[in-house]
DNA sequence: AGGTTTCAACGAAATTATTCGTAGCAGATT
DNA sequence: AATCTGCTACGAATAATTTCGTTGAAACCT
């Protein structure tokens, strides 16, 4: 059997280059090679081929599904943002604030402005956390 | 004039290997070779050299700084913990929230659990936050 | 003094990540 | 049909990161 290509776990934390494309699938949806080059490309300056080489790789690691109906592929995350993001929270957690998500909440809340809206988010999700105990 | 060791300021993000001796100073404080080489060699496979290597390298970003006077050098952290720290979570807001820390705070409260004294903690700074409007 | 241990420096190999040129195919245009 | 355009696949170059073996010097111990 084939190594490659098996992925039915999540795949390794995606590298910077990897979540540039995700961010950009969160935007726009499922999108083709060319869609995505346009938006990373007024960024910085990066070829069309990196970008379609780039995409082939998540595919080999999972981090994307391919769709090869059309002549152009469409690609599409594999997981979710909301699931992406908590994982990545997660490491950051453990790699710089010792495993602990809440001290990395009070250093972000330490140094960020909220708006209102916001803050009420914090403190329904802060509610609903205490109400557990 | 030399381009190397100049390091006047804020170096790039530190890569896994170097955010992990971080963690370490962060611990122990001021530390040798040795001394982090026992903690990180505790948790995986790796080499007394290769923890040598990157201080050494660490040194040459101005990740760190070397006290030299004795034989055995002594490496110190070259920002403090809560500095990089939160350096760390603007990058990861930047790059994983469309730039917004409070998003990220909210992905973290979302699946983890908090004390109670960290959630008073947490109430405390959304009231300063809150405070100002 | 001679042998052993501990250390920093250095170079380089191995690994991982990023970048892109080239080739070939398919569809559209002339 | 010949040409042009847009696309994927592939290989490979480059860059960044991680790894460690070897060397030589300093400190330590008979």
């Amino acid at each position: 059997m084939s190594l490659a290509n098996d992925q039915t776990n999540r795949p390794a934390k995606p590298t910077d280059g990897e979540l540039a494309i995700l961010a950009v699938l969160w935007q726009l949806g499922p999108s083709t090679v060319r869609q995505i080059f346009e938006v990373l490309s007024a960024e910085r300056d990066l070829g069309y081929t990196t970008v379609l080489k780039m995409l082939q790789i998540m595919t080999d690691k999972g981090l994307v599904t391919r769709n090869e109906t059309e002549r152009t592929h469409v690609y599409t995350e594999r997981f979710s943002e909301s699931d992406t993001q908590s994982h990545l929270v997660k490491d950051l957690a453990d790699r710089a604030f010792g495993g602990s998500a809440m001290k990395l909440v009070m250093s972000a809340l330490a140094s960020k402005r909220a708006s209102r809206k916001e803050l009420a988010e914090i403190r329904r999700l802060l509610d609903e956390a205490g109400g557990g105990k």
